[in-house]
DNA sequence: ACTCTAGAGATTGCAACCGT
DNA sequence: ACGGTTGCAATCTCTAGAGT
């Protein structure tokens, strides 16, 4: 049969992937080389490919996502049959017209707060401290868990805002070390319990003290409550849209999130979506609920809250690892 | 200058596994 | 049995660089 895949790549070749891309494009390819093998298929040319290709997605009801992955892997294989399968790439776009992306939903820094409280009563205070400075800083979830003390300087009569040191130990997405800030003024209260966490933080500790899949199951459990999925990268979204919808500048807001293209900072911004959950928080009376966790917020936060040793429900077994 | 795309890396979903 | 953990696969995000 036609082989589009050579038998040895260069090891230069397989170099200019990571080798868990390299894992996925492999995968995909053979499946569909065994389609190929199945129905006797053997295209001799790139639009005959083309054409067994949109066939494959059809009988093997691929995604967009599995679907765009063979083809990338693909074109990885033979890179000559770049730009030469056309009816693939129509393919794609009418999956995703159909198969729309699912972007962050926003969570604005009221429901931030309501949120937050709930966490602290469920003793997972130092994780409620970093949820609000996530969605005050637009933050990404990686970004925020990484956040260890060294990495936060405190005001000082030179630089009268925290400052944020990004990605000294994980990386950010651009991959070098980036710097986002927090004025105290933005969030009085906040700053306070910013102050208190990093006090009671011993030095090159991490702050939320948890992993991402420990945030991203509590703010699921508790998201519920309002009857809405935030997601960890809701923060970041709520951080942009609460932004636009207080008439920041939009360039104002993308250099401060650290969005290099305006494109992506776009996708972050729904407007419509925050106000349609406003009006619904409204309307199954809610909002009192978010506005009087916002006024008591502190009394959630007992002085000692943040040592291990705090009042509340015993930690869980993950907890007592992560404190050593 | 502006738009589009590939693909690397980040996040999420799922289920097997593990310790109590 | 049960809740937490882990690992893998699926999916999404976002940038660099190509194309126009």
């Amino acid at each position: 049969m036609h082989r589009f895949r050579p038998d040895r790549l260069d090891p230069l070749h397989v170099n200019t992937v990571q080798s868990s891309t390299f894992g996925r494009y492999q995968r995909a390819v053979e499946g569909f080389e065994f389609f190929l093998l199945r129905n006797d298929a053997a295209p001799s040319s790139a639009a005959e490919l083309d054409e067994w290709l949109v066939l494959y997605r059809r009988e093997a009801s691929l995604t967009r996502s599995q679907f765009e992955v063979a083809l990338a892997g693909i074109q990885f294989f033979a890179p000559s049959l770049r730009g030469h399968l056309p009816l693939s790439k129509k393919v794609i776009k009418g999956l995703a017209i159909e198969y729309p992306s699912k972007h962050a939903f926003p969570m604005l820094s009221s429901s931030a707060k309501f949120i937050a409280t709930k966490m602290a009563a469920e003793g997972e205070h130092r994780l409620a401290v970093c949820l609000l400075l996530q969605q005050a800083t637009g933050l990404r979830p990686s970004e925020m868990l990484g956040l260890r003390e060294h990495d936060v300087l405190r005001p000082s009569d030179l630089v009268p805002r925290y400052v944020l040191r990004l990605g000294t130990c994980v990386g950010t997405k651009v991959g070098r070390e980036q710097t986002t800030f927090f004025d105290p003024e933005q969030d009085p209260m906040l700053a306070m319990l910013l102050f208190r966490l990093l006090r009671s933080t011993p030095e090159q500790s991490s702050l939320a003290a948890c992993g991402y899949d420990h945030y991203r199951r509590v703010l699921a459990r508790l998201s519920a409550l309002l009857g809405v999925h935030y997601s960890p990268h809701s923060c970041r979204a709520g951080f942009a849209t609460e932004a636009i919808l207080r008439g920041d500048a939009p360039q104002l807001v993308q250099r401060r999130g650290r969005w290099a293209s305006e494109a992506s900072f776009l996708v972050y911004i729904d407007v419509a979506t925050a106000l349609q959950v406003e009006a619904e928080f409204r309307s199954r009376a809610l909002d009192t609920a978010i506005a009087t966790a916002g006024r008591d917020l502190m009394a959630f936060f007992p002085k000692g809250c943040f040592s291990g040793r705090a009042d509340g429900p015993p930690r869980h077994r993950a907890d007592r690892r992560r404190f050593g």
